[in-house]
DNA sequence: CGCCAGGTGCTGA
DNA sequence: TCAGCACATGGC
Protein backbone atom coordinates (compact mmCIF):
# COMPACT_ATOMS: atom_id res chain seq x y z
CA UNK A 1 0.00 0.00 0.00
CA UNK A 2 1.70 3.54 -1.26
CA UNK A 3 0.52 6.29 0.98
CA UNK A 4 0.74 9.60 -0.59
CA UNK A 5 0.49 13.12 1.30
CA UNK A 6 -3.04 15.21 -0.36
CA UNK A 7 -3.63 18.38 1.53
CA UNK A 8 -6.08 20.84 -0.12
CA UNK A 9 -7.19 18.27 -2.51
CA UNK A 10 -10.37 16.57 -3.65
CA UNK A 11 -10.05 13.53 -5.31
CA UNK A 12 -13.98 13.00 -6.37
CA UNK A 13 -14.31 17.15 -7.71
CA UNK A 14 -11.20 16.03 -9.54
CA UNK A 15 -12.04 12.72 -11.24
CA UNK A 16 -15.68 13.66 -11.96
CA UNK A 17 -14.58 17.13 -13.51
CA UNK A 18 -14.58 16.19 -16.55
CA UNK A 19 -10.97 16.05 -17.46
CA UNK A 20 -10.07 12.32 -17.70
CA UNK A 21 -12.31 10.25 -18.77
CA UNK A 22 -11.08 6.71 -17.73
CA UNK A 23 -11.84 7.01 -13.71
CA UNK A 24 -13.91 4.25 -12.12
CA UNK A 25 -15.31 3.86 -9.01
CA UNK A 26 -15.84 0.28 -6.75
CA UNK A 27 -16.15 -0.26 -3.42
CA UNK A 28 -15.17 2.68 -2.64
CA UNK A 29 -11.55 2.93 -4.73
CA UNK A 30 -10.96 4.43 -7.69
CA UNK A 31 -9.42 3.04 -10.92
CA UNK A 32 -8.01 4.41 -13.47
CA UNK A 33 -4.40 4.83 -15.06
CA UNK A 34 -1.66 6.94 -15.20
CA UNK A 35 -0.01 6.69 -18.03
CA UNK A 36 -0.21 2.70 -19.05
CA UNK A 37 -0.16 1.81 -15.45
CA UNK A 38 -3.07 1.09 -13.09
CA UNK A 39 -3.92 2.89 -10.32
CA UNK A 40 -6.42 1.89 -7.55
CA UNK A 41 -6.62 5.18 -5.18
CA UNK A 42 -8.85 6.60 -2.06
CA UNK A 43 -8.69 9.22 -0.21
CA UNK A 44 -8.57 9.62 3.50
CA UNK A 45 -8.65 13.24 4.42
CA UNK A 46 -5.07 14.69 3.88
CA UNK A 47 -3.83 11.35 2.39
CA UNK A 48 -4.18 9.16 -0.76
CA UNK A 49 -3.95 5.28 -0.13
CA UNK A 50 -2.58 3.74 -3.40
CA UNK A 51 -2.18 0.45 -4.94
CA UNK A 52 -0.60 0.15 -8.21
CA UNK A 53 0.28 -2.69 -10.79
CA UNK A 54 3.65 -1.05 -11.69
CA UNK A 55 6.56 -0.06 -9.36
CA UNK A 56 7.31 2.93 -11.50
CA UNK A 57 4.34 4.31 -9.68
CA UNK A 58 6.41 5.56 -6.97
CA UNK A 59 4.60 8.25 -4.14
CA UNK A 60 6.53 11.11 -6.10
CA UNK A 61 4.69 9.87 -9.24
CA UNK A 62 1.19 9.94 -8.14
CA UNK A 63 1.63 13.23 -6.87
CA UNK A 64 2.66 14.92 -9.96
CA UNK A 65 -0.12 13.07 -11.80
CA UNK A 66 -2.75 14.75 -9.43
CA UNK A 67 -0.77 18.27 -8.90
CA UNK A 68 0.27 17.78 -5.39
CA UNK A 69 2.87 20.11 -5.66
CA UNK A 70 1.09 23.42 -6.60
CA UNK A 71 -0.06 25.60 -4.38
CA UNK A 72 -3.72 25.58 -4.50
CA UNK A 73 -4.63 27.87 -1.83
CA UNK A 74 -2.74 30.49 -4.10
CA UNK A 75 -3.80 29.71 -7.15
CA UNK A 76 -7.49 29.75 -5.74
CA UNK A 77 -7.06 33.27 -4.26
CA UNK A 78 -5.63 34.10 -7.79
CA UNK A 79 -8.48 33.45 -9.35
CA UNK A 80 -11.48 34.00 -6.73
CA UNK A 81 -12.41 37.42 -8.73
CA UNK A 82 -15.90 37.35 -8.21
CA UNK A 83 -18.86 36.09 -7.24
CA UNK A 84 -19.74 33.28 -9.51
CA UNK A 85 -16.64 31.71 -9.11
CA UNK A 86 -15.95 31.82 -5.79
CA UNK A 87 -19.30 29.78 -5.28
CA UNK A 88 -17.86 27.27 -7.32
CA UNK A 89 -14.51 27.61 -5.53
CA UNK A 90 -16.98 27.24 -2.01
CA UNK A 91 -18.51 24.03 -3.65
CA UNK A 92 -15.52 22.44 -5.14
CA UNK A 93 -12.68 23.58 -3.10
CA UNK A 94 -9.99 20.73 -4.02
CA UNK A 95 -10.17 20.29 -7.72
CA UNK A 96 -7.12 20.10 -9.26
CA UNK A 97 -6.11 19.89 -12.99
CA UNK A 98 -4.61 16.66 -13.91
CA UNK A 99 -0.92 16.33 -15.26
CA UNK A 100 -1.85 13.75 -18.15
CA UNK A 101 0.06 12.31 -20.60
CA UNK A 102 0.03 14.61 -23.83
CA UNK A 103 -0.93 12.15 -26.45
CA UNK A 104 -3.61 10.43 -24.65
CA UNK A 105 -5.12 13.87 -23.70
CA UNK A 106 -4.96 14.94 -26.99
CA UNK A 107 -6.58 12.01 -28.82
CA UNK A 108 -9.31 11.78 -25.98
CA UNK A 109 -10.16 15.84 -26.57
CA UNK A 110 -10.10 15.21 -30.61
CA UNK A 111 -13.29 12.51 -29.80
CA UNK A 112 -14.95 14.62 -27.33
CA UNK A 113 -15.77 17.36 -30.12
CA UNK A 114 -19.53 17.64 -30.28
CA UNK A 115 -20.17 14.86 -28.26
CA UNK A 116 -21.33 14.11 -24.43
CA UNK A 117 -19.53 12.54 -21.55
CA UNK A 118 -20.98 9.65 -21.50
CA UNK A 119 -20.50 8.35 -25.22
CA UNK A 120 -17.07 10.06 -24.89
CA UNK A 121 -15.93 7.41 -22.14
CA UNK A 122 -17.44 4.99 -24.27
CA UNK A 123 -15.35 5.38 -27.46
CA UNK A 124 -12.49 5.93 -25.74
CA UNK A 125 -12.84 2.56 -23.39
CA UNK A 126 -13.53 0.31 -26.90
CA UNK A 127 -10.31 2.05 -28.68
CA UNK A 128 -8.50 0.90 -25.48
CA UNK A 129 -9.80 -2.77 -25.57
CA UNK A 130 -9.32 -3.09 -29.22
CA UNK A 131 -5.90 -1.17 -29.37
CA UNK A 132 -4.18 -0.86 -26.22
CA UNK A 133 -2.88 -3.63 -24.06
CA UNK A 134 -4.34 -5.85 -21.34
CA UNK A 135 -3.61 -4.80 -17.48
CA UNK A 136 -4.92 -6.40 -14.30
CA UNK A 137 -4.84 -5.08 -10.78
CA UNK A 138 -6.54 -7.42 -8.18
CA UNK A 139 -9.98 -7.70 -9.71
CA UNK A 140 -9.52 -4.96 -11.92
CA UNK A 141 -8.88 -5.47 -15.37
CA UNK A 142 -8.29 -3.16 -18.13
CA UNK A 143 -6.44 -2.28 -21.54
CA UNK A 144 -3.69 0.76 -21.56
CA UNK A 145 -4.26 3.94 -23.58
CA UNK A 146 -3.03 2.86 -27.42
CA UNK A 147 -0.16 4.33 -28.67
CA UNK A 148 0.15 6.74 -31.47
CA UNK A 149 2.32 4.07 -33.45
CA UNK A 150 -0.92 2.11 -33.33
CA UNK A 151 -3.44 4.32 -34.11
CA UNK A 152 -1.46 5.41 -37.17
CA UNK A 153 -1.72 1.60 -38.54
CA UNK A 154 -5.63 1.51 -38.08
CA UNK A 155 -8.05 2.03 -41.38
CA UNK A 156 -10.46 4.60 -41.17
CA UNK A 157 -13.69 2.43 -40.80
CA UNK A 158 -12.16 0.05 -38.15
CA UNK A 159 -11.97 3.08 -35.81
CA UNK A 160 -15.89 4.42 -37.44
CA UNK A 161 -16.65 0.53 -36.43
CA UNK A 162 -15.98 1.96 -32.57
CA UNK A 163 -18.50 4.62 -33.01
CA UNK A 164 -16.03 7.28 -33.35
CA UNK A 165 -18.24 8.93 -36.31
CA UNK A 166 -16.73 11.91 -38.60
CA UNK A 167 -13.66 11.81 -35.79
CA UNK A 168 -12.48 8.57 -36.99
CA UNK A 169 -9.96 10.05 -40.09
CA UNK A 170 -9.36 12.87 -37.47
CA UNK A 171 -7.83 10.68 -34.96
CA UNK A 172 -5.88 8.82 -37.40
CA UNK A 173 -4.57 11.82 -39.47
CA UNK A 174 -3.57 13.34 -35.54
CA UNK A 175 -1.88 9.94 -34.71
CA UNK A 176 0.13 9.55 -37.67
CA UNK A 177 1.67 13.13 -37.28
CA UNK A 178 2.44 11.98 -33.59
CA UNK A 179 3.46 9.08 -34.92
CA UNK A 180 5.80 10.75 -37.33
CA UNK A 181 6.96 12.70 -34.78
CA UNK A 182 5.98 15.66 -36.39
CA UNK A 183 4.03 16.47 -33.29
CA UNK A 184 6.91 16.81 -30.49
CA UNK A 185 4.61 16.06 -27.63
CA UNK A 186 7.71 16.02 -25.03
CA UNK A 187 8.91 19.11 -26.70
CA UNK A 188 5.40 20.85 -26.11
CA UNK A 189 5.39 20.54 -22.49
CA UNK A 190 8.33 22.75 -22.00
CA UNK A 191 7.74 25.33 -24.46
CA UNK A 192 4.97 28.08 -23.63
CA UNK A 193 0.29 28.44 -24.07
CA UNK A 194 1.02 30.46 -27.33
CA UNK A 195 3.75 28.04 -29.04
CA UNK A 196 1.91 24.93 -27.42
CA UNK A 197 -1.47 25.54 -29.13
CA UNK A 198 -0.43 26.89 -32.04
CA UNK A 199 1.30 23.46 -32.75
CA UNK A 200 -2.08 21.25 -31.60
CA UNK A 201 -4.12 23.54 -33.71
CA UNK A 202 -1.98 21.92 -36.97
CA UNK A 203 -3.83 18.62 -36.30
CA UNK A 204 -6.61 17.96 -37.72
CA UNK A 205 -9.99 17.82 -35.93
CA UNK A 206 -8.18 20.30 -33.23
CA UNK A 207 -10.16 23.21 -32.93
CA UNK A 208 -9.44 26.40 -30.82
CA UNK A 209 -11.47 24.73 -28.22
CA UNK A 210 -9.70 20.94 -28.11
CA UNK A 211 -6.19 23.04 -27.93
CA UNK A 212 -6.80 24.41 -25.28
CA UNK A 213 -8.30 21.68 -23.21
CA UNK A 214 -5.51 19.44 -24.44
CA UNK A 215 -2.80 22.69 -23.86
CA UNK A 216 -4.55 22.18 -20.23
CA UNK A 217 -4.79 18.84 -19.38
CA UNK A 218 -2.07 17.50 -21.42
CA UNK A 219 0.21 19.99 -20.79
CA UNK A 220 0.03 22.28 -18.16
CA UNK A 221 -0.90 25.10 -19.85
CA UNK A 222 -2.94 26.79 -16.94
CA UNK A 223 -3.42 30.04 -19.26
CA UNK A 224 -5.68 27.98 -21.86
CA UNK A 225 -9.13 28.26 -20.90
CA UNK A 226 -11.59 26.57 -23.07
CA UNK A 227 -14.89 27.55 -24.11
CA UNK A 228 -17.31 25.07 -24.88
CA UNK A 229 -21.50 25.43 -24.38
CA UNK A 230 -20.82 25.07 -20.55
CA UNK A 231 -18.82 27.58 -20.66
CA UNK A 232 -20.55 29.36 -23.16
CA UNK A 233 -23.31 29.51 -20.46
CA UNK A 234 -21.07 29.92 -17.19
CA UNK A 235 -19.98 33.22 -19.28
CA UNK A 236 -23.48 34.51 -19.41
CA UNK A 237 -22.74 35.30 -15.55
CA UNK A 238 -20.21 38.32 -17.15
CA UNK A 239 -22.34 39.48 -20.38
CA UNK A 240 -25.93 39.53 -19.10
CA UNK A 241 -27.31 41.21 -22.64
CA UNK A 242 -23.85 41.80 -24.98
CA UNK A 243 -23.97 39.12 -27.22
CA UNK A 244 -20.14 37.57 -27.08
CA UNK A 245 -18.44 35.40 -29.69
CA UNK A 246 -16.32 32.56 -28.41
CA UNK A 247 -13.27 34.60 -28.91
CA UNK A 248 -14.37 37.45 -27.38
CA UNK A 249 -15.15 35.30 -24.32
CA UNK A 250 -12.23 33.56 -24.06
CA UNK A 251 -9.84 36.86 -24.32
CA UNK A 252 -12.41 38.80 -21.84
CA UNK A 253 -11.53 35.13 -19.85
CA UNK A 254 -7.91 35.46 -19.99
CA UNK A 255 -7.48 38.81 -18.64
CA UNK A 256 -9.71 38.83 -16.05
CA UNK A 257 -8.94 35.52 -14.31
CA UNK A 258 -4.82 35.94 -15.07
CA UNK A 259 -2.09 33.00 -15.42
CA UNK A 260 -4.35 30.22 -13.72
CA UNK A 261 -7.49 30.95 -15.49
CA UNK A 262 -7.90 27.45 -17.11
CA UNK A 263 -7.90 26.47 -13.31
CA UNK A 264 -11.02 28.96 -13.06
CA UNK A 265 -12.36 27.27 -15.98
CA UNK A 266 -12.50 24.24 -14.82
CA UNK A 267 -14.28 25.13 -11.11
CA UNK A 268 -17.13 26.93 -13.18
CA UNK A 269 -17.28 23.89 -15.99
CA UNK A 270 -17.88 21.60 -12.81
CA UNK A 271 -20.03 23.62 -11.28
CA UNK A 272 -22.65 24.41 -13.57
CA UNK A 273 -22.81 21.57 -14.93
CA UNK A 274 -24.04 20.53 -11.63
CA UNK A 275 -25.56 23.52 -10.65
CA UNK A 276 -29.21 21.77 -11.13
CA UNK A 277 -28.23 17.85 -9.90
CA UNK A 278 -26.31 20.33 -6.80
CA UNK A 279 -29.94 22.38 -6.20
CA UNK A 280 -31.92 19.35 -5.81
CA UNK A 281 -29.69 17.27 -3.40
CA UNK A 282 -29.54 20.25 -1.71
CA UNK A 283 -33.39 20.59 -1.14
CA UNK A 284 -33.43 16.92 -0.24
CA UNK A 285 -30.84 17.51 2.30
CA UNK A 286 -33.06 20.65 3.46
CA UNK A 287 -36.23 18.70 3.86
CA UNK A 288 -34.78 16.04 5.46
CA UNK A 289 -33.20 17.53 8.08
CA UNK A 290 -36.39 19.70 9.29
C1' DC B 1 -39.56 11.11 -31.11
C1' DG B 2 -36.64 15.55 -31.20
C1' DC B 3 -33.03 17.65 -28.64
C1' DC B 4 -28.49 17.82 -26.93
C1' DA B 5 -23.59 16.93 -26.34
C1' DG B 6 -16.31 19.66 -23.31
C1' DG B 7 -16.86 21.81 -32.00
C1' DT B 8 -14.48 21.62 -36.36
C1' DG B 9 -13.89 22.33 -41.31
C1' DC B 10 -15.54 24.41 -45.21
C1' DT B 11 -17.75 27.94 -47.79
C1' DG B 12 -19.11 32.37 -49.31
C1' DA B 13 -19.58 37.23 -48.20
C1' DT C 1 -12.30 38.01 -40.49
C1' DC C 2 -16.95 36.06 -39.54
C1' DA C 3 -21.60 33.88 -39.86
C1' DG C 4 -23.94 29.76 -41.59
C1' DC C 5 -23.98 25.01 -42.49
C1' DA C 6 -22.99 19.77 -42.50
C1' DC C 7 -21.36 16.33 -39.83
C1' DA C 8 -22.15 10.71 -36.73
C1' DT C 9 -23.89 8.83 -32.74
C1' DG C 10 -26.34 7.52 -28.65
C1' DG C 11 -28.52 9.00 -24.16
C1' DC C 12 -32.37 11.18 -22.50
Amino acid sequence: MIEVPAADFSLRATLTSGQAFRWTEHDGWAYGFIGSSVLKVRQDGDRLFCESSDPALTPNRISDYFALDLNLPEILSSINVDIQVHQAIMRYRGLRVLRQDGWETLASFICASFNNIKRIEGMIERLCQAYGEPVALNGFRGFSFPTAERLARVPERSLRSLGLGYRAPYLRATARLVAEGKLPTDHLRRVDYETTKRALLGCEGVGDKVADCVALFGFEKYEAFPIDVWMERAMRYYFRHRKMTRKGLHEYARRHFGPYAGYAQQYLYHYVRNLRAAESTKHKADSTQS
